[in-house]
DNA sequence: ACGCATTCGTACCGATCGGTAACATTGCAG
DNA sequence: CTGCAATGTTACCGATCGGTACGAATGCGT
């Protein structure tokens, strides 16, 4: 909660941020410029300028702009990752307090009012199905559907994988809409997440002696 | 059902293409192209070559590449639009036939193996929120939305709004996960779909002494 | 047959794209 | 201080971008 979130279009992120190595300007200018502007639009001249740098060093760390993008996925990807992680580690044994956190991780994305829908979602609409960093956001997000099934199971509530199925497409609907005509609907959608959550969670525990695996 | 959809990557999506005016060559050239390559990639040249046409022709039709993206976004508004009044015209005094349409039309859509997603949201994810285009597109998924409340409405389903939400959401994120990693989810979605309406029928004229309007 | 508008084809414009060559400059390890 | 690697600077490459000038070809109503 209470992100450091800075309302800029500058790609000045934190205070040391001239002080940081080449590469992570560049990632961090890259991440900024491709979420706010697109992937395509957006050249590796900019992108070298607000990393404070110029496109010689760019390319010298990264062999070609679709390589920088690849990086640019990946370590969005790896971010998610370490966010669930990171509540995995905080609380390994309460499943629910899990369930919580995410949904607390949802309600800050989608009331930002700087959202821009998911950066993996927007990148693989702008990239071709054969572009090498398409496979690193099909992974990720067949991973995160995998763990929300995981923990649905973990906390014992009934079909953890239609629960899943629901509650990631509700959230994935919810953020590409808020960015065509669904502002408002942010608001109601974590509402009704944990509706469905309290829902499901009344069938938990309901008869464990089914095929529970 | 059945559409006569075309699966090459030319743009002889029919016969007599070759014969139309060539303004309608250059929208359904650019309505493919950008559709399966994205819009910023897709040169203007290289519609006017898919149009069997050449670069000054288009221009002569369209003021800018701009404006050729908000024709083709306006062309696609108004076919959605069309399939939905053409469900209420054959059934206006039907709304659960129409949810029915409306079901098999999502059903369509989810299991054509050809989807990208839905070129609205595509484009928007595109398009810089400053585009004449967007406005379009925000008003045509408002529309959507307002459309469905009104359909649950009519049949009398407990909470439209709640329920609109919920299954515009549901399929929303549907369409954007089939290009990311969700081809699995497609198939289960629908059936979801059809859980979530059949458990709201379950309300329908519960109390209908309640605020409706 | 004519005139006239639409369309076609080509050649071009300036700008920008991704990417590179060659060299000057910095900073840090020994 | 010396040496070497990393970085900065500038200029450039071919290709392509959106957009246009202009003349030739076409179709069609009269």
């Amino acid at each position: 909660m209470t992100k450091t979130q800075i309302n800029t279009n500058r790609s000045m992120v934190c205070a040391d941020f001239a002080s940081k190595p080449p590469r992570d300007r560049i990632l961090i200018a890259a991440r900024e410029l491709f979420y706010r502007r697109g992937i395509h639009v957006v050249g590796v001249e900019a992108i070298a300028d607000a990393a404070l740098t110029n496109k010689m060093t760019l390319y010298r760390h990264f062999k070609s702009k679709d390589e920088l993008i690849v990086a640019y996925v990946r370590e969005l990807a790896a971010e998610g990752d370490g966010v669930w992680d990171k509540s995995a580690a905080l609380h390994p044994d309460d499943p629910q307090k899990r369930i919580d956190d995410w949904v607390g991780y949802v309600e800050d994305i989608l009331t930002n009012k700087f959202e821009r829908g998911c950066a993996l979602a927007n990148a693989a609409v702008e990239l071709q199905p054969d572009h090498p960093a398409r496979v690193v956001i099909d992974d990720y997000k067949k991973g995160k559907r995998e763990r929300l099934v995981g923990l649905f199971s973990l906390a014992q509530y009934r079909d953890p994988e239609g629960l899943a199925d629901e509650v990631f497409l509700l959230f994935e609907g919810a953020r590409i809409s808020i960015q065509c005509g669904g502002q408002g609907l942010a608001s109601r959608v974590v509402g009704m997440l944990r509706d469905v959550l309290v829902k499901a969670a009344r069938g938990e525990k309901a008869d464990k002696g089914s095929t529970l695996d």
